[in-house]
DNA sequence: TTGTACGCGTTATCAT
DNA sequence: ATGATAACGCGTACAA
């Protein structure tokens, strides 16, 4: 790599014109600049980010902490934040994590990222505490849950009135008793997601029964494996709907080995709206979740948080409601 | 963020011997060593990566360039990867990267990671040739196309022996006309997969024909209006093979829209087999392309390179070849 | 076994 | 308008 003194050297000025030229400077004579950057061109010359990053105490860096990139609605949520991220100079890195890997989240980070962004996750108490008073902005995409309120300021949608408008839908279909499939953490975004539903059913005055409320794991088969064992047992729901679309998914799985018809049997309805729902059997019903608007908003606000940080504010953003749209497909 | 000297203060040592210890040294008398790691422990101080890297000219970051991570195979991949580096102590970070956007490739990389591993690409000449000199080791899972042969050592599937397969299972179920649907860019990795389509239908005897090979754009939206164009103006072929699993179901989607039955009207496999594969109606046979194993392989590799680099050799690995297992479902 | 001193490539301050 | 030069935090050769 072309350091800044070679180039220096070769436009014949000192290392700090140099700097000048690249950061814009207006106090550079026009025709020293013309040399500089003649001489950059020449040599292909790139500051070093590294060593700028040493002196400036900033990455650019974004770090993306992901839950499960194996679920489309994550994958594509993490698209849009680094085609927004790019626009705004930065890029992005990301992890998988789990809380119970908590210990090493700090050397991830340490000095490596600008801020955080919680893709799909709750964080563990301490790593909370160390990336508070580290003061690295920190945002977090779908809200953990409810007693984590506060915690983090977070994006995600309104999802207690698209699960009204939901479960109005389901009652035109006919269906008056409903279940609902979650992943069996409550502290996690589908947790959220669950007492959102429980808000929603009541209302709409709709009673949720806790027997129907079932522990899907989050995941396609097992939540296949999750509805086969109720449909053997006997389930009293005539529609079931999935704290996520890859459950969903997994229900209409389990109906289909099982021989229930959808939505006859039992109706379907999901939580995310991937792009596999428009091609199951039957489609699925669905509550969007505008990725593209999420994934760039939560990069926008990331960055105010870290301006602001950078100019002592501590005014942040607090939170952001998206809406859902109900996407109304023949799984119901 | 706590610096070195003020361990080094706080433990009434020398800089250099915080460091020693951190780095392990063995020359560290064992009672000093234990004063320092308290203080570490103490202050909670973790070595600045970034000051370490520009002592070190390594980063410990390595950079994704992804194609389109919309698509849950790349999701997948990218997913396994960053399971890997980490074990190997790499954060991974990814850029969508187009061709055109050529320029700009060397800002980005500039300096950030110690390798680059692309991810369903193939390169512009130009940033291929920046890459060569910058001399950053380049890996490509996907082989890109037949004429870039020997640009990059690359990581791929033996499509030519899969498709084998996959011709010969469509021929026992009575399709003696096939045709294949690529993404109309004949040096990505898809049209590879295409050269090694019609190498396969060469060595099983069955004649491919050019009106037989249509251009779906690589997604599942582009790939069903083809399709659904082809129905239209009448085809000839008895099953359809799809470059990736999203054009597979895009004909599917077609098929659905236009009546035909699958597989009695047309009959359509994929490549790649990804998770919606399995729920599509009817479920898609594909080829299976082993992510896990793809993933892993690949950053194992650019390791090897990236540490033969450190040491100047210049003896890379040229390309590894994994076995594609054919996946028979009902839509063949 | 430990300390001193230098260099990595920047940015930024202060002279000139 | 431009040039020296001091940090930034670390690794390490070399001195002690």
């Amino acid at each position: 790599m072309v350091s800044r003194k070679e180039v220096a050297d070769r436009a014949g000025v000192s290392e700090a014109v140099v700097s000048y030229v690249m950061n814009n400077r207006k106090l550079v004579k026009e025709e020293t600049r013309r040399k500089v950057l003649e001489a950059v061109r020449e040599l292909g010359y790139r500051p070093n980010p590294t060593a700028r990053s040493l002196k400036t105490k900033r990455t650019r860096q974004i770090a993306v902490l992901v839950h499960f990139l194996g679920n489309p609605f994550e994958a594509g949520v993490l698209l849009h934040m680094e085609s927004r991220a790019k626009a705004h100079g930065y890029t992005l890195f990301f992890h998988t994590y789990r809380k119970d890997g908590d210990d090493v989240l700090e050397d991830l980070l340490a000095g490596r990222a600008d801020g955080l962004l919680l893709l799909g996750h709750s964080l563990g108490a301490e790593s909370a505490a160390y990336l508070r008073d580290a003061g690295l902005p920190v945002l977090s995409v779908m809200r953990p849950a409810a007693r984590d309120e506060n915690e983090f300021p977070y994006i995600d949608i309104d999802w207690t009135d698209g699960y009204r408008r939901l479960i109005r839908h389901l009652r035109e279909a006919g269906h008056e008793r409903i279940g609902y499939m979650t992943n069996g953490h409550p502290d996690s975004p589908i947790g959220y997601r669950l007492s959102c539903f429980r808000e929603a059913a009541r209302l709409e005055a709709l009673e949720l029964r806790e027997e129907d409320v079932l522990d899907g794991g989050g995941r396609l088969e097992s939540a296949s494996r999750r509805l086969t064992e109720a449909l053997r047992g006997g389930i009293r729901f005539e529609a079931v709907v999935g704290g996520n679309d890859l459950m969903a998914a997994g229900c209409l799985d389990a109906c289909r080995r099982a021989g229930v018809s959808v939505p006859g049997g039992l109706a379907v309805a999901g939580s995310e709206d991937i792009l596999m729902s428009s091609q199951t059997a039957p489609p699925l019903t669905s509550l969007r979740y505008p990725r593209d608007e999420a994934g760039a908003l939560a990069v926008d606000l990331l960055q105010s948080m870290i301006e602001g940080e950078a100019r002592g504010s501590r005014l942040h953003p607090s939170m952001a409601v998206l809406e859902a749209e109900l996407v109304v497909r023949e799984s119901t």
